[in-house]
This record gives structure tokens, C-alpha cells and sequence, in this order.
DNA sequence: CGGTTAATTGAACGCATTCAACACGAGTGG
DNA sequence: CCACTCGTGTTGAATGCGTTCAATTAACCG
């Protein structure tokens, strides 16, 4: 499974609709910072804006009325997020770590329809966001907790600096977004480390050290 | 949760531009007929058609590699199917029932490109999508097989017929789309009758005796 | 350094799975 | 009409995986 796009890698090489998104943002968006855990909009709050992630990671989640709690997902810089589909947002948003937003109303977008390849940029990003979401499915729907935390590893990986990935998130929050508990989820960690596919310097840095293995108890 | 959306009623009242898209369909469109289980498309196909179901019911599912099948989702008349993100399906979809089924090529609905209706309807339609898909997630996410299954019954009760609502699925396809086992999907479901929550004349029809309740098990 | 939050580890429990047997219904043929 | 079969659904008993509850350790920050 995938945990973030980056808008100038679309799998179709619609790069040139991503570049629309880019100019309107560029020219309309306003930017705004947020601190780590602030709220950028709220479950049902009206969808007014399109967000983009700049610097920093975005974190959204919904919680049921009994309190548990569902990580949607997380969002990267060059990320759309935001773009959901009725009068009111289904998650929330906030911001995972200290992070610059650039956002802009649709309203000023919807000034700007006319312009083909904007709307087929939108477009793209809502089908991108389609396709993480149904991987999130596929993650969630018949997978043990130590596929699920390996195929979570593989997913950050894809953001790899060299000398290691970092994890913005708490266990918390991977539990939430696997469906597990944190119990669950630091047992699976330290596992997957002693059986040394991924090796944990610090409980928020990790480094792959056998990315085949890896991949094969992702599935 | 929900399992479908009838094109005439989207939330925001956006008629228009699914009118637009009947309209195409209504002129473009190739009306065939599949019989129960017949493929309508396969994973990692191409995607070329826009999809609507006439009549009957459609499935969506994916398989992994190891055998582990998931369904993505049960289509019923009016909705809309096949919007999927990549160049290749991720899902295949298959005839539950018997149905019918109108189909046009992407291509052909580009050339009436410029047509911002258009546009808009088919945007509208992935945004239907991903709120369905995100509903599964919250569906799988942290819910027990229990709430699973009385979500599942809730959702099609929307389809309710009077006298009752008919299961065009199996059991392995409801576990499948909840990520359950058949055994518990039909331990849960003579549990729910024991109950007095619904009442089962026969396998595949139901009925909701207390609405209520089963929104509450559902939560 | 203490104080606080986050992460790990252990042990007991419970829910869903697994494996197996049985029941039911529809269709077929004697 | 009954016997037989095949597919589908239900039920039972035992196992196992993830949870729960509790205690400990590690990381972070003044």
C-alpha cells in the first residue's frame, strides 16, 4: 500500500494538470502554519478549501461517536489534501508535526473552471486519493497486525533519506490507522526488528535492512 | 456505512451534471448483458470504459497474490462504476446477478470534453466513490463482527424493498467485503435474528424488525 | 535532575478463526 | 415419491491472535 503521492510523480504522467493546481495555488493560496496537533479543519466543518502540504506531515481522523478513533491518512509535502467529496468533511485535519499550508477556496477555483486542465487536475488528485484509500482497505480488510505494521514500514519508506526514515507519527497514530492497538503495534515492531528486517535506532527513526523480507510479509 | 448511491440523488443536489453524464451514456453508451458470475472486467485491466449498472447487481474484488480475496463493493441500478484511478483496474468486476449493464469508452466521453457539465458529473462521481470507499475503511477499521454485520444489513436496507430486502451475495462475499470469515458472518447473523433485530424468512431475504436497535449495534 | 509523556513488555482473557460435522434447498434421475 | 447429489449455509469445539489490563522502561523537556 501507498501512504502518499507526490503530485509531480502521478502514475499516468498527468504532469501537466498537476502543474495547473500549482499555478492556481501559486497565485491564489494563501499560506498558514500550523503547530504540531492543531487542528486545520474540523469533522463536519464545511468543505470550503483545498490544502496543499508544504513542510511538515498532515494527519487526518474521525472518530465515532464511542470515542475510537480512525487515521485516515497521512500527507506529505507536495500532498493535496481536503478534497472530499460532500458539504462537510467527513475527517478532520491537523497537523502531525510542526507544518506550512498553502490552501484556497474552491469558490476561487471554481473561478478558474473553464480551464480544462484545471478540472482534470482536481480530478486526478480526487482519483489518487481514491487509489490510497482503497489500499487502505485492502491493508485494513484481511491482513495479520504484522503485515499490516510491515506494509505500514514499506509505505514511509517510500520517503527515505538516506541514513534512515523517520517516523512523525506515535505508535498511536499507526495503531489508529492499521486498525490495531499500540500494544499490538510495538510488539509487531519489535519483531520485525528482531527477526531483523528493519532495525530501530531510536522508536522514531528506522532503517530497512532487508527490504525483500520486508516485502514479503507485506505481501 | 453505505453500499450505494443513486445517481438521481447526490447529497449536494448536483443533478445537472449527473444528467450530463446519463446524457452521454443515453447516446454513446453499449447496453450489454452478463449472467451471474460472468467477468465485466478483470484486475489490471485497462481502464477504457465508464461503467453503469441497468439492472442486477455488480461486485467488485480484488485478489492478492497469496489468494486472499477482498470486495470492494456491491453496484446496484443508477450507480456508476469502473472510475477507478490508474491506467490499470485495481479491481475486477463481476455479475452477481444476472444484470445489465451500459458502458462507454473514456475516450468517446473526452471528445465531448469542454463540456464542463460532463466534467463535473464524472468529478462528482469519484467523489461519491471515495466517500463510499472511505465509509469500508471505517467499516474495517475498528469495528467488531458484530457492528460489521449490522452495518452491512443497515446499508442494504436502503435498497428495501416492502416486504423485505433481498441478499443478492452470498455469505463468502459478505465476509469478504467485511473482512470476516463466512462461519462468523452467519453466527452474527442468527445471533442479530435471536435477537429480534431483523428476521430471516430465508437466507437471502431479510427483513428489519427494529431499525433502532440495529442502528445502535451498528453504531 | 525530577516530572511527564510515550513506548515496551508481560500475563490473562476473549473474540474471531479454524477445522469439522451437519442441515437445508434446489435440481436430477430412478 | 424417494434417493442422491451438489452447493450453500449453519452449528459445534478447540485453537490462536490480538486485546486488555497492569507494570516497567525509555525518551523528552523543563
Amino acid at each position: 500500500m501507498s501512504l502518499a503521492y507526490d503530485l509531480n510523480d502521478a502514475p499516468n504522467g498527468a504532469a501537466a494538470p498537476a502543474a495547473a493546481l500549482t499555478r492556481v495555488l501559486d497565485l491564489l493560496g494563501a499560506r498558514a502554519t500550523y503547530t504540531r496537533n492543531e487542528e486545520i479543519y474540523a469533522q463536519e466543518d464545511d468543505v470550503e478549501r483545498l490544502f496543499r502540504v508544504i513542510s511538515g506531515v498532515v494527519r487526518t481522523t474521525r472518530v465515532t461517536i464511542d470515542g475510537r478513533r480512525q487515521v485516515g491518512d497521512f500527507y506529505y509535502p507536495g500532498d493535496l489534501f481536503g478534497l472530499e467529496t460532500g458539504p462537510l468533511h467527513e475527517f478532520s485535519a491537523e497537523a502531525l508535526t510542526e507544518c506550512q499550508v498553502e490552501s484556497v477556496r474552491h469558490a476561487a477555483v471554481r473561478t478558474f473552471a473553464g480551464d480544462i486542465e484545471l478540472d482534470r487536475a482536481i480530478l486526478d488528485a480526487t482519483r489518487r486519493e481514491l487509489r490510497r484509500v482503497q489500499g487502505h482497505v485492502m491493508l485494513l480488510g484481511k491482513k495479520g497486525a504484522r503485515e499490516k505494521v510491515a506494509a505500514f514500514l514499506l509505505g514511509l519508506a517510500e520517503h527515505e533519506q538516506f541514513g534512515g526514515v523517520d517516523l512523525p507519527m506515535g505508535r498511536q497514530d499507526m495503531a489508529d490507522y492499521l486498525g490495531l492497538t499500540i500494544e499490538t503495534v510495538s510488539r509487531m515492531l519489535t519483531q520485525l526488528q528482531s527477526d531483523n528486517v528493519v532495525q530501530f535506532p531510536s522508536s522514531r527513526r528506522f532503517r530497512v535492512t532487508q527490504r525483500y523480507a520486508l516485502e514479503a510479509i507485506a505481501e
